[in-house]
DNA sequence: TACAAGAGTGAACAGTGTTCACTTTCTGAA
DNA sequence: TTCAGAAAGTGAACACTGTTCACTCTTGTA
């Protein structure tokens, strides 16, 4: 596993790419249908005819492959919200928009996305500093993602739809947060969206636009009768 | 593994039982320091000096062991939980501190809530009947959890502080997902509460105290001037 | 006291990720 | 064209894993 850098210049470099493509190609079909469990380096290797050995000449380990997984996922996943961000809908239908493409993405493709956020990282910097800093995050492809959301409660906020004395990073996390939500109680509570006392149907996305238009909600201009007690994290 | 029923009864019932409490004490103890990944048969026979088979007459699998975890935990969550909505504050504070003790019991205890909502149950029943029943979901330690946030929408819709056109089951299920979300990016996102462009410090429970204020305000009665478009869910 | 049920064991099975010495294939320079 | 060295690919092995099963030993009971 030399040659990273030759790649596509020369025909060994290009002969790599392929079988490396191959790999990746198999591990998608794999991992789509049966997650991470059902994923091993001797059924991939079996798959695209080569030895289990060989792969590690391509990854390094079986977590980098399913990394690269998990980033080419949240590639499509901030393609499709930029999709929906840039249409030219009022705003509120945009914002709705924008959490329920989150929410649909995810469940889609629930493996790749409950894969995303199932490895509790403990890296604890032993001098105190954050390890993930808000520069590396942002250019990572979930802080991309992130960042739609925060333009979106800073445009909310100058059309003074939404309370302006909110932190718009903050408000952008809890909007994450809820997305992420529900996103997960879809996928590992079986029929979360259909448990309900009485039979009436509610449809997955039905219910996606109602977890939606509730936060948004929580984000408007409060009219001044209204009393919600202090919010910590404002705006100065 | 036959005696089940004698349990307490009998000197040997004891003496089972003992040893049962002995395994999964070690279990919880391995477990809350390093999760499932840390969690071995081998390990935990070697740490209560019995032989891995041993451990399979008292569990049917790892899974089973951990699954026994995992209610313990949602056991005592639910405790806390009860605790808080219980205290004779005003309403609204209630209900925050009602979002905040699950996110806060989450946090505390990350490789047990996590586990909790790890594994995708792929549960379709050929017939396409429900699998898990509203019945039966509402009397486990999740279900019942869960109800706890349904009747606090409910008394805020009597008392006239939430809005009453909507469905306060799906509601309830809308600030689950919300305090589900942030609890999960709190465990998986390092550092989530303070990634921010600007050093601006900000504590965990001040973001959770944040994110519960925008939960809430979300399901506030609506001033008659505020159009937030259509609700899905509405009640009739 | 005899006997059956239960508790506990060690070895084995079928997996897993990963490594490493090894061979084969390819490629770029003399 | 030859040939050294790098890269690609392999098979066997290591150190694990969860789980099973025939087996022994202990215990409670008729």
């Amino acid at each position: 596993m030399r040659t990273d850098n030759a790649s596509e210049e020369t025909p060994a470099g290009r002969r790599r790419l392929r079988v490396r493509e191959s790999i990746i190609s198999a591990a998608e079909r794999v991992f789509a249908k049966e997650g991470e469990h059902g994923l091993s380096i001797r059924r991939l290797a079996d798959e695209i005819d080569y030895s289990p050995s060989a792969i590690y000449k391509y990854f390094g380990s079986k977590e980098e492959l399913i990394d690269e997984l998990k980033e080419a996922f949240f590639e499509g996943l901030l393609k499709r919200i930029d999709g929906t961000s840039s249409a030219d809908r009022p705003f509120l239908q945009r914002a709705k928009a924008c959490v329920a493409t989150y929410v649909e993405a995810a469940v889609t493709r629930p493996f790749h996305y409950a894969a995303a956020f199932s490895s509790i990282q403990e890296v604890i910097s032993e001098n105190g500093n954050t390890p993930l800093s808000w520069d590396g995050f942002v250019t990572s492809q979930k802080g991309q993602a992130f960042g739609v959301l925060i333009n979106m409660v800073r445009e909310g906020q100058e059309t003074g739809v939404f309370d302006p004395s909110l932190d718009p990073v903050m408000a952008a996390k809890s909007l994450w947060a809820g997305s992420h939500g529900l996103a997960q109680l879809l996928i590992h509570v079986p029929h979360f969206h259909r448990l309900v006392p009485e039979e009436q149907p509610v449809s997955a996305s039905d219910f996606i636009e109602f977890h939606a238009n509730l936060q948004i909600r929580g984000l408007l201009r409060p009219t001044p009768g209204t009393d919600t007690g202090n919010l910590a994290g404002q705006n100065p």
